[in-house]
DNA sequence: AGCTGATCATTC
DNA sequence: GAATGATCAGCT
């Protein structure tokens, strides 16, 4: 077995690639792409996640676009616990602190990633070694309509204080499903924002991410 | 600098 | 212990 080299054509390719390599070791995973596997993942965060975007066959490098954009679908590996519950936040993307006037929730880049999600679990306990970690079968997600609610109200009021300039107020307490928090390589990077009398200021760049709460509702839901 | 892939580590 | 705020790496 070795990573496929062109996109799936369709979802029930996509999950069947997800299928055969369900159940396998990221050192195994490693090992057939011939891939090394780092020690630990504290110089080395996104591997795992690019690791798979090979086995799965979505484009690599990284761009605003969904992982799978001729099948609508976002690839998102996500770290679990013995119990099967998130270890981490979720990574959903980077937030416009410029707001180009008319961008409503249904046109937010935040909508367009979550509107179909291949959840992708990992086992993420640090006691185990990266090459032991295995990989749980996947499944699709799409909001059902309280889950969209609820992303949209959070995705508002954050989008309303950032367009009244409040962005330095916000902070990683707001927000019951989705949540704003610094996205940067260090804290030396600013970006352009808005300022409490529409002026420009700096600011350090934010990315919004889904609470461990709410993913572990999808969760529960897809393995019980 | 912007954006992807995220996890780390200090604070609470 | 968990959540918040900070950080790491690679590509464009």
């Amino acid at each position: 077995m070795k990573p496929p080299s062109t996109p799936p054509t369709n979802i029930d390719e996509l999950l069947q690639r997800c299928q055969q390599i369900a159940g396998l070791s990221l050192g195994e995973l490693a090992g057939l792409a011939a891939i090394q596997v780092p020690q630990n993942l504290q110089r080395h965060k996104g591997w795992q996640g690019q690791l798979l975007e090979l086995w799965l066959g979505a484009t690599a490098g990284s761009k605003p676009q969904q992982d799978f954009p001729d099948l609508g679908v976002e690839l998102k590996t996500i770290p679990i616990d013995r119990r099967w519950q998130p270890l981490e936040t979720t990574y959903v993307c980077y937030a416009p602190l410029m707001n180009p006037p008319g961008v409503t929730w249904h046109t937010s880049n935040v909508r367009n990633k979550l509107a179909q999600v291949l959840w992708l679990p990992v086992e993420g306990d640090r006691e185990i070694p990266v090459s032991e970690r295995r990989v749980a079968n996947g499944f699709l997600w799409t909001p059902g309509e309280d889950e969209d609610a609820l992303l949209q109200k959070d995705w508002e009021e954050l989008t309303e204080m950032i367009v009244l300039g409040h962005v330095e107020k916000i902070t990683a307490r707001h927000g019951n499903a989705l949540h704003l928090r610094p996205k940067a390589a260090d804290g030396s990077v600013l970006t352009d924002a808005l300022g409490p009398e529409g002026q420009r200021i700096k600011t350090r760049p934010r990315g919004f991410y889904l609470r461990k709460t709410f993913t572990q509702t999808l969760l529960m839901r897809a393995f019980g």
